[in-house]
RNA sequence: GCCCCCGUGGCGGAAUUGGUAGACGCCAGCGACUUAAAAUCGCUUGAUCCGAAAGGAUCGUGCCGGUUCGAGUCCGGCCGGGGGCACCA
């Protein structure tokens, strides 16, 4: 196109043109979900925000994915509900109350309301009306229901065990938020303690979550093995062994579980966990006993510490009576490496085939027995390694010369007829420990009476509010030294009683905001049936993979539970899953070890250095942005200077969205450069373009109709790669469709009214990516409607397929040209063109093909 | 240790079911416009070799091997990077 003589520069004023429209679709409350069932609906989610201060980078790309996937299910149809709430209970507000002396509350208040107007700033298309904050009472107060429903069920229970105790943040954790022996949060080496404390029966539903996983078909392969994992089903079998003291006298059973039953007839000990009950029995009257438990618990859980811990063992005064062989007695140890919390917390040792055992015998001089052997006749020296591998039994009597799962099978019939053994399945998770021992949380509604034990927290007494008169001047819970809160009288027998003080685990708060969100406001339950029935279940759910365990899994738990208790028949929350990828930025450090924020180094010539002094600077690779390593890159700044659009822009370009992103600068003002060129082609095109609703031409020419395949075929990609969440394939089809658009000669008027349709086509296609600058020129091109209500184009089919096909002719698998057929020309014929084609007969040199193989529309290979 | 994922130009990455490897973008280089710069526009850009040029040849998707008319894609074995779990019996 040409540009008019001596046009000014064309310049896209992003700033003022975003708050515009922004503006525009909140005075008409555009993006305002309400159910219809006439209609179909989406429910796209973000995984919602901890209220931290600001926004950071990995949210901009979450929420720009969501906002596409919102966008263009509104746009083809879909009743779309996209809401946005708060995270808001957690530890970071009680540091601040620490650390500020500012009153979590006001804090993470303060904190919603700045991070909502940077999300304003993004152009979200969400329905802030349904906001809601996990710390309001009017949130909790269903949550404290609900735990009392399901306490009643039997689906919350208190226990003593022994629990993970995060000793900075001065309270107990889950199993799942231990990492590697450290505070998922705080990174310290967890201790062990003995506590009584809350839990839910997350186990209840082992089976089912493990089993489920197979149907939820779009989530990410990853996530579902991570779970199944962390689930861990192992089949295997309970063995009783009968024990007796040095002078043959009864001290009753004991129980092991082994996924090994094949292997009974090689046990040379039995192990006990140091707090298996049986030794804390013995423990008081055996000071050596005693003091190796304590030694026992001293050994912290963290890999470093477990990988090089040695085997140890004390020898109980007791033996154990085989259960299938008269006669036989093995020595029974307390052991450093069982685990209570697994199985019974004893096992059988079978040296000979388990890598454990064999360590612990080689050091206690215990028998090694081989009762496994290589199926190919292979001579073991058992003593010298064990043989963990498949193979035939031997030396087990009536289980000799079968091989290991058939003797499993075996030996379980055998175990249960004589009533000394079961089959069964072990799980590796855990009951899920939900007391927390701090303030900034959902109060637990329960009440410890002296005369009537805990009893539940009455339904007219809901919501238990957390007090917000509490002193942070000391570490502990500000609750529990609270001079009268805890006090209340019972609800049963009204004598004077006390407040459970502990408070709910933050991720019991997110296990079901998303239901919440279907009908945000009912005050009298956590949601409206119907409501929930219409918008449940989320359709696509978006966020970051570390929570591939944690909050999805205590998230499938929850809808389960409440399935139980009749609040639903859902079974899954989450219907599509996709995980995505973290923003990195390079990292910078000064000669003096100092961490540098990009803002203070700059580039000369191929060499960075500090901004202030010019230093040389050394560039570390890229790194997920942290203020640690400073390497961070503010979203305030970048839309300020440019503009929302270009920072969803460039989330989107380049890297699949699953993998991690690199945050460039030239990356980013390349992003820039094309907003503005975009503006300035549709702004030029824009005024030679026939009226709005200008009759269809009769004919079109050439030119027009490439066009016009080019826009209709851009339609259906990018439908398809949006569907498929292929972001970056879909900028790169914009860029093409661009490129496309800015090389057209609008010389006859049928290009021009293909010009016009291909414009509003792309205006339209690149609506949910850049929703402000497509509102923009949407409204340039003549519309008086939103584009934000503009239904998404649709193909013409006839535009997607080519009558011309380019085929590649190859000779012996290597290219030596191309031809261009008709499409669907014949076999024959594609043959005859390509062994007419020059390149190829100079490269026969003569030689007869002795066979052409024909892809139609595709390929013609001449073999020789 | 066990389980899983990933290795493609200078960079981010494309490439239906095996069928023209390197789309699109970034960086870089050259040129146009300009007094100049910025901005913008145009061209070049996997490697090596032959040729003045047009053009041509060979190699090339981490490495080695296999299946196939044909392999980035499938199979086997290595090497490298990342993630999850971890004394789970």
């Amino acid at each position: 196109m040409s540009p008019t003589q001596a046009a000014p520069t064309v310049r896209y004023n992003f700033t003022e043109t975003e708050s515009k429209w922004q503006k525009v679709w909140e005075e008409r409350q555009t993006f305002r979900a309400v159910m219809d069932k006439a209609r179909p609906k989406y429910y796209v989610l973000e995984m919602f925000p901890y209220p931290s201060g600001r926004i950071h980078m990995g949210h901009v790309r979450n929420y720009t994915q969501g906002d596409v996937i919102a966008r263009y299910k509104r746009a083809k149809g879909f009743n779309v509900l996209h809401p946005m709430g708060w995270d808001a209970f957690g530890l970071p507000a009680e540091n601040a109350a620490m650390e500020k002396k500012v009153h979590p509350k006001k804090w993470t208040y303060e904190n919603i309301a700045a991070m909502k107007k940077q999300l304003k700033s993004m152009g979200l298309s969400l329905d802030w009306s349904r906001e809601l904050a996990t710390c309001d009472p009017s949130y909790y107060r269903h949550q404290q229901k609900m735990f009392l429903d399901f306490w009643k069920a039997g689906l919350a229970y208190r226990k003593e065990a022994w629990v993970n105790w995060d000793p900075v943040d001065n309270t107990v954790l889950a199993n799942e938020q231990v990492i590697e022996g450290k505070g998922w949060r705080t990174g310290a080496p967890v201790e062990r303690r003995k506590l009584t404390q809350w839990n839910l029966k997350i186990t209840h539903f082992a089976d089912e979550l493990l089993s489920r996983l197979d149907t939820l078909d779009r989530w990410p392969e990853k996530v579902r093995l991570m779970q199944a994992n962390w689930i861990g089903k192992s089949r295997g079998a309970r063995v009783f062994w009968q024990l007796t003291d040095a002078s043959g006298a009864d001290r009753g059973k004991l129980e092991i579980f082994t996924t090994r039953p094949d292997t009974l007839f090689g046990a040379s000990f039995m192990a006990l966990s140091a707090e298996h009950p049986l030794v804390q029995g013995l423990a008081p009257s055996d000071p050596g006993l005693q003091h190796f438990v304590a030694e026992c618990r001293k050994t912290g859980t963290a890999a470093a510490e477990v990988e090089t811990a040695e085997k140890q063992g004390y020898k109980l005064p007791l033996l154990a009576r085989h259960p299938l062989v008269p006669g036989m007695t093995v020595p029974v140890y307390a052991a450093n490496f069982v685990l209570m919390e697994y199985g019974t917390g004893a096992i059988f040792g079978c040296p000979g085939h388990d890598e454990r055992d064999h360590e612990f015998a080689t050091k206690y001089g215990l028998p090694i027995l081989q009762v496994v052997a290589p199926a190919d006749g292979t001579k073991l020296d058992i003593a010298a390694a064990p043989y963990v591998e498949d193979g035939l039994i031997v030396n087990s009597e009536f289980l000799d010369g079968l091989g290991v799962e058939e003797a499993k099978a075996r030996v379980i019939a055998r175990l249960e007829e004589m009533g000394v053994g079961k089959g069964t399945t072990q799980y590796r998770l855990r009951d899920w420990l939900v007391s927390r021992q701090r303030y900034w949380g959902c109060p637990i509604p329960a009440i410890h009476c002296e005369s009537c034990g805990v009893v539940p927290v009455p339904d007219k007494d809901l919501p238990v509010q957390l007090p917000d008169d509490v002193t942070f001047d000391r570490p502990g819970n500000p609750l529990d030294r609270h001079p009268t809160w805890k006090h209340v009288p019972c609800p049963t027998c009204g004598k004077p009683a006390r407040r459970e003080t502990d408070t709910f685990d933050t991720f019991i708060d997110s296990s079901w905001y998303f239901d919440r969100f279907t009908s945000p406001h009912l005050e009298t339950a956590p949601f409206d049936r119907d409501e929930n029935h219409y918008w449940m279940p989320v359709d696509q759910y978006i966020g970051g993979v570390e929570h591939a365990i944690l909050h999805l899994l205590y998230s499938r738990f929850w809808t389960r539970a409440m399935r139980e208790v009749q609040m639903t028949s859902r079974d899954e929350p989450f219907d599509g899953l996709f995980t995505q990828g973290m923003v990195c930025h390079e990292t910078y450090r000064a000669s003096d070890g100092t961490w540098l924020t990009p803002e203070e180094i700059e580039r000369e010539g191929g060499k960075v250095v500090r901004l202030s002094d010019k230093s040389p600077v050394e560039v570390g690779r890229s790194e997920k942005m942290s203020k640690s390593k400073k390497n961070v890159v503010d979203p305030d700044e970048i839309i300020r200077d440019y503009g929302a659009d270009t920072a969803r822009w460039f989330m989107l370009s380049d890297s699949p969205p699953e993998r991690d992103l690199e945050w460039t600068e030239a990356g980013v003002t390349g992003a820039w450069r094309f907003q503005q060129r975009l503006f300035r082609i549709a702004s030029q095109a824009i005024a030679t373009l026939p009226a709005i609703g200008t009759a269809r031409p009769a004919t079109f020419s050439d030119a027009a109709v490439a066009l016009r395949r080019a826009a209709h075929k851009a339609i259906a990609g990018l439908s398809a790669d949006i569907e498929a969440f292929h972001f970056n394939k879909a900028v790169a089809r914009l860029y093409e469709f661009a490129n496309t658009i800015d090389s057209v000669e609008a010389s006859d008027d049928s290009t021009r009214w293909a010009l016009r349709e291909a414009l509003e086509i792309f205006v339209r296609l690149i609506g949910p990516m850049t929703p402000h600058l497509a509102e923009e020129l949407w409204h340039a091109l003549g519309h008086r409607s939103l584009l934000a209500d503009a239904p998404w184009p649709l193909p013409e089919d006839a535009l997607l397929v080519d009558d011309t096909v380019t085929v590649a002719v190859q000779l012996n698998g290597k290219l030596r040209g191309t031809i261009s057929l008709t499409k669907d020309t014949p076999k024959e014929a594609a043959e005859a063109a390509a062994l007419a084609l020059p390149e190829l007969v100079r490269g026969l040199d003569g030689k007869t093909p002795k066979r052409v193989i024909v892809v139609p529309n595709r390929i013609v290979n001449v073999v020789v």
